[in-house]
DNA sequence: GTCTATACGGCGATAGAC
DNA sequence: GTCTATCGCCGTATAGAC
């Protein structure tokens, strides 16, 4: 029992490491194992499986960084400041934690089976203050009427998928990493911009 | 000789239909080979390894979906039409192909080592005349002034990413696969809009 | 060309001794 | 808790019958 968090903890850092550096499916476990300085058996006494270790580790990291993007879209701040502060956000957030772009990409493609890590993925979008929010200001008559859904949807996508298409666009317009990390800096301020534009009345 | 084209494709075929499926590390050879209703040694005698499969199938699927849309890309139409069609073409192929989206993005991001996937996708975005096109539309005034691959990007984002993230909005709003679909058919007026929009001055 | 049979090393998972 | 030893599956390869 004293040196069983440890352990547990060893194996959770390696792998994390790991996993974050060459993808979940070309770590083995046994790489893992002697990463974290024990025997391949001892993984497996720990998590019952090479599966529920991503688990473990995917729903800690979800909940590490999703309160404060749940606390904005349910804040009760102007909606203009909110989406510039949701963007805002989320792309720091996705800039930090590159393992979390590769977990939500190889959840997603097989997500019928990944019913736990959807659910924790689901939950990160409560989206009802917000769709509130959106018809609300629509029949004051400051916006633009809008499909929430579309909305939110058209949000995420501006927001996330560059990361998923990182390489693509570093080996068309032939930058580095570091000038990557620049053009998604730019996009904090243009994918607000786009969003409150296409509430605008025109 | 005679039926050597015959098993060839049936072997390609049965890989296709599983890598898109499955993902390419969670379909086995021995199951390709079963699927093809032949044995384990003609997948070799075939194609030398799994890896040489994936290659042939990914090029092939690349090539076949990609030639209308660098078509539309590079025309003479003018730039609003352009934007319109491009995005209603591409939005059709994804969704007679639903699986492609998550598969490509399963590719890219692990492109370091696939460099031949890499130049395929790459391919795909010959968008020197589009760009040039976008920058001679701000010289004349008729847009405002733009980055091209920030605009680029965004069009992407919009077209693709709905499909990544299609169990998450089904999940989300309770709607059946038929209703995604309809929503998905929706968004072929509504990005095309958002993109014009984001190009003119305010 | 197509098959059966067999082999290799690596993998995830596990039984059982301590 | 921690270990060794082992299981069955994987991708890949090859030898040899038809």
């Amino acid at each position: 029992m004293a040196k069983s968090r440890n352990t547990e903890q060893k194996i959770f850092d390696a792998a994390t490491e790991l996993f974050l550096e060459k993808g979940v499916d070309r770590t083995s476990v046994r790489e893992i194992a002697t990463k974290a300085g024990i025997n391949l058996a001892l993984m497996n006494y720990y998590f019952r499986s090479k599966e529920n270790l991503f688990d473990a580790i995917f729903t800690q990291l979800v909940k590490k960084n999703s309160e404060e993007l749940i606390r904005i879209l349910n804040s009760e701040l102007e909606l203009e400041e909110k989406i510039r502060q949701y963007v805002y956000v989320y792309i720091d957030m996705l800039s930090e934690n590159p393992l979390l772009v590769s977990f939500v990409m190889a959840i997603l493609h097989r997500s019928r089976e990944r019913i736990t890590e959807m659910k924790a993925i689901s939950n990160l979008y409560a989206t009802d203050q917000f769709t509130k929010q959106l018809i609300d200001e629509a029949k004051k008559g400051n916006i633009r009427r809008t499909d929430p859904t579309h909305f939110f949807v058209d949000m995420l996508s501006l927001i996330a998928f560059p990361f998923a298409i990182k390489m693509l666009v570093m080996d068309k317009n032939n930058i580095t990493e570091e000038e990557f990390m620049l053009f998604i800096q730019e996009r904090k301020a243009r994918v607000p911009e786009m969003l409150i534009d296409s509430l605008r009345h025109r």
